[in-house]
DNA sequence: AATGAGGACAACCGCGCGAGA
DNA sequence: ATCTCGCGCGGTTGTCCTCAT
């Protein structure tokens, strides 16, 4: 698989580090199963990954989260469940492995979330996202409560004009009014309404919407 | 001071996906 | 069409640390 060699195991080295950070200096990232032969390293490149991913990347913050930090993820987990990855995206300088690990030993038990068999009790299994996924329509109160922005931005407006063409349409004037009528902050609209009622989606325009949305709103929001 | 339990975090594992040969 | 490789993801395990007894 690896070639030969015989990988090492368990925690990271100095010297470890240096060679990665030597190699990634000079060759830049990607190719991490060369970094054994051409370096020596006896760690796997799946392993010199991850290490340069979660701890030795100049991106990577260091440190206790924030409360700030925290209660975002905490928002983010609600409407995207498990995904660590589309998570840690939203927060700068923290890696999925992070805010997952943070999740687990933090946050489910600030929010008395109960693990069974070692699973936080969301939905976020790949079989139900795949139903999910399946499923003939899209959760429309989920989006109704995305759809809350009153049009802060271009691009939930674009989400909206998605909307406009399917049947959360209603649900979107609907839901619009009622925020407008609360006069609630977009952001506070995104994040609040509804909240007991979001379901896990994997649908198209939410991730556009993620990828849009700007989220130092929200920092502003908090 | 010794030690066992539980917590926190780093790292590993298995799987799936996409690109290229 | 199929295989291999590189990569990324989420779940799980291992290890170290802290604290109570």
């Amino acid at each position: 698989m690896e070639g030969k060699l015989q990988y090492k195991k368990g925690l990271w080295t100095e010297e470890e580090d240096r060679i990665l950070l030597d190699f990634v200096r000079v060759h830049g990232k990607g190719q991490w199963n060369r970094i054994p032969r051409m370096t020596g390293l006896k760690r796997c490149g799946k392993s010199c990954r991850l290490r340069w991913m979660n701890y030795l990347s100049p991106n990577v913050k260091r440190g206790d989260f924030s409360e700030e930090e925290d209660d975002l993820i905490i928002r983010l987990h609600k409407l995207l469940g498990n995904r660590w990855s589309l998570i840690a995206g939203r927060v700068p300088g923290r890696t999925d492995n992070q805010v997952k690990n943070h999740w687990n030993t933090h946050l489910c038990k600030k929010l008395g979330i109960k693990r069974q068999n070692g699973k936080a009790m969301v939905g976020s299994s790949k079989a139900q996202t795949a139903e999910l996924e399946n499923s003939p329509r899209l959760v429309v109160e989920t989006n109704a409560t995305l759809l809350h922005d009153g049009g802060c931005n271009s691009s939930s407006n674009d989400v909206k004009a998605m909307a406009t063409q399917d049947s959360t349409l209603n649900a979107y004037e609907a839901s619009n009014e009622q925020a407008q009528s609360t006069s609630q902050h977009c952001v506070e609209s995104l994040w609040f309404a509804n909240s007991d009622q979001l379901h896990l989606i994997n649908s198209p325009g939410l991730m556009e919407f993620l990828d849009g949305y700007p989220f130092d709103l929200i920092w502003q929001g908090l």
